[in-house]
DNA sequence: CCGTCGATCTCCT
DNA sequence: GGAGATCGACGGG
């Protein structure tokens, strides 16, 4: 009941929408889906996703999980999905993603950017703007910083009422455009693939090249 | 508008 | 010792 009272917008996103194993596919899924979190008070933030970026586990040289490797950092990884993996970026940034796939498969979608629609005011000041535009939670670590999210909600469940998702928008293969992901040129051949699923047209995507 | 650079944690060589 | 799933400040055009 409490989960129930807790939704915003519509009904929550389930377990068995993270569990599934196809990363590509949840990760296009996720576009247009409300990320919510209520964290460190009543208020709640959030808004629809509307960029996404798949890091395909054990066979995916840009993912911190390549060749299945675990450190104390990337143990969450393998549980099974519906939980939160957030590591921190160049010493500052934090970065939210959503950990899929069946337990010990270690599937990561990491949100890039999406479209303020709940408790703008709050995600203002945790970003020292005044402000609305992109910039409030265009890219990774703003996206993150915008709502409370920090290294230490890694592992976090994303089925209960601190930080969930919740239905919003389905769209046609046609509204989504999928290109390269940012900043993994070391990658090899994995670099290339067109694994950055944005809504085509959205003005609140990252700007990233 | 654009390019450069510093900040500074985790993991790898 | 070096690089990284980044961001914002700064200076030049």
């Amino acid at each position: 009941m409490r989960n129930q009272r807790a939704a915003i917008v519509g009904k929550k996103l389930p377990a068995a929408f993270f569990r599934r194993e196809d990363v590509l596919q949840i990760g296009r899924e996720l576009l247009g889906q409300y990320l919510f979190t209520r964290l460190g008070g009543a208020r709640v933030t959030g808004g629809r996703i509307v960029e996404t970026e798949a890091y395909a586990g054990a066979t995916d040289r840009a993912s911190h999980a390549f060749g299945n490797r675990r450190t104390r950092r990337t143990a969450v990884m393998y549980q099974a999905g519906g939980v939160a993996y957030i590591y921190l970026c160049y010493g500052l940034h934090a970065l939210f993603n959503i950990i899929t796939g069946p337990q010990d498969i270690p599937h990561a979608i990491l949100i890039r950017a999406l479209e303020p629609t709940h408790g703008i005011d709050l995600m203002l000041r945790r970003r020292s703007k005044t402000r609305l535009d992109r910039t409030l939670t265009a890219g990774p670590g703003a996206l993150a910083q915008a709502l409370g999210l920090r290294v230490r909600y890694s592992g976090a469940s994303l089925l209960g009422n601190k930080i969930w998702l919740e239905k919003g928008i389905d769209f046609h293969p046609a509204e989504i455009v999928s290109t390269t992901r940012v900043g993994i040129e070391y990658a090899g051949a994995d670099a290339q693939r067109p694994w950055r699923f944005l809504v085509r047209g959205s003005a609140w995507s990252s700007r990233a090249k």
